[in-house]
DNA sequence: CGCTGTCTTGAAACTGCTCAACGCGTGTGG
DNA sequence: CCACACGCGTTGAGCAGTTTCAAGACAGCG
């Protein structure tokens, strides 16, 4: 069923995606009369002096503080997860962090197992708070930058709870594909999409609420319909990508949340 | 089987428990060199100037927008619940603001129905964002107190995630009602804690991503287990606190998250 | 007093979970 | 070079927990 796809999956997706942030592209005026929707601001450049880069290998766990202060992130290019983990073996992928994404420490509980480990190779700011803090409020335009992106996260955790708390297991997996898409989306020369898939499958479900077992079956179903196929481990190919988005109610929203980047391209 | 408990739960109820946010009662020197589980600082007394107050009755909706500008909310008594609708009748209640907690337009997502609306009367600060954003701006404390709020909504949502996420149905029933003893809890006169149960069980039930006649039964075998009795529809009052805390495995870092007001006394 | 909306409860259906086996690619040591 | 173990993903069968659907109890309100 599949073998008609990766005849040409396998070829184009020699090239890396890497999930680099893309220069700012401000579409100022594309909605101009929109409330919400407005696109996310660049990282201010003033941010990197103040900070120490820190690469990050797949896998690589950030520690959460700075020699016992409160740290603070800024995601540049690549992905990172936070995770919780709960006496029970209970584990929740609660958050994945794209370029441009904040995060503080104190964003996760206490008295729980929090973890940040980068998804895929990247680079990420790491401040301490007190310093980042002293920015934002010094300079309106790391102020602007920092509120924005938080609340972006706000919103796409959102959806995410109501993905996680409301969906069947096929429109949860669906979301998630669209959210990948969209994040490392390339048009494919065969009319397709390709896209990373750098998540496991353990952490895809645990980010998802769902069993590792349940997750595979999906997606072995998805890609038994057709929709879907990928070649690699860490690599996926849709089809058709409005069929794909028509899986999951919350498509208009994911859309309006992480359709920057190439998402121009996807749609 | 609860008829001896209601015995006793009918009248210290009959006093009202109202939401309300304490005194700053800031505990500074209670734990220095912990780096997270830092206490919230009070509302900034400034606000107030630049805000006008809102009175919620319950069930009320607050528009998301101030004549078509984003706007923003600072929870000052009673609590709000945001909540989003899909096409197809999903409903999630995505999170409960209570005093102290800020919310602006941005943190709901686009291209989704979503409502704010008041769980319990109470009052709430309104700001056009872009007079708020300049406070923020300008007054570094002002500053602090949003920065830390957002923080600490930030991390009950993650905890939040993982319950809804991976929790069975008893489990998040118990996180939820200790979350609540912990904002509203009382100390009644017979040894159990009395608290307010403030939304319908539809409302909980979409706040935990339950279907609400599975809630009902959850709540039914927590009553018929001695733990639980609600004399009234909106009150109940819990035996022994440690043994519901028992059953979730969030309990700790809800306390250290929401163990702010009444939790000196329910612990 | 009857109405309506909320809550409760039961029985049946179903979705997703558990557990266990297997395939596959990779690294390691004989 | 091969054998083996290991991690990871897949798949099947059976089961448990949740949802669905429908009926009934209860309280609030006109």
């Amino acid at each position: 069923m599949g073998g008609v796809l990766s005849a040409c999956g396998e070829k184009p997706l020699a090239m890396t995606f890497d999930l680099k942030r893309e220069e700012p592209v401000r579409h100022a005026s594309a909605a101009p009369s929109e409330v919400s929707g407005s696109a996310p601001a660049a990282i201010p450049p003033g941010l990197k002096a103040h900070a120490s880069t820190v690469r990050a290998r797949r896998g690589q766990t950030l520690a959460l503080t700075l020699d016992g202060s409160e740290a603070a992130f800024v995601v540049q290019s690549g992905a990172l997860m936070l995770h919780l983990t709960l006496p029970d073996e209970l584990r929740q992928v609660v958050a994945i962090l794209y370029p441009g994404d904040v995060f503080r420490t104190a964003f996760a509980p206490p008295a729980a197992a929090a973890h940040l480990s980068a998804v895929s190779a990247g680079e990420v700011l790491r401040f301490r708070w007190s310093a980042l803090a002293r920015l934002v409020a010094s300079e309106p335009e790391v102020a602007r930058y920092f509120e924005d992106a938080v609340a972006g996260q706000t919103a796409r955790q959102a959806i995410h709870m109501m993905a996680v708390g409301r969906f069947d297991c096929r429109q949860r997996v669906a979301t998630f594909l669209v959210e990948l898409v969209l994040r490392t989306g390339v048009r494919a020369p065969c009319g397709g999409v390709a896209f990373e898939m750098p998540l496991s499958r353990t952490d895809m479900a645990d980010y998802l609420g769902l069993n590792a077992d349940t997750l595979s079956r999906t997606m072995s179903r998805l890609r038994a319909s057709g929709l879907l196929s990928h070649p690699d481990r860490h690599r996926a190919l849709v089809r058709d990508f409005e069929a794909l988005a028509a899986l999951t109610p919350a498509a208009p929203s994911l859309i309006a949340l992480h359709g920057e980047t190439p998402a121009g391209r996807a749609l």
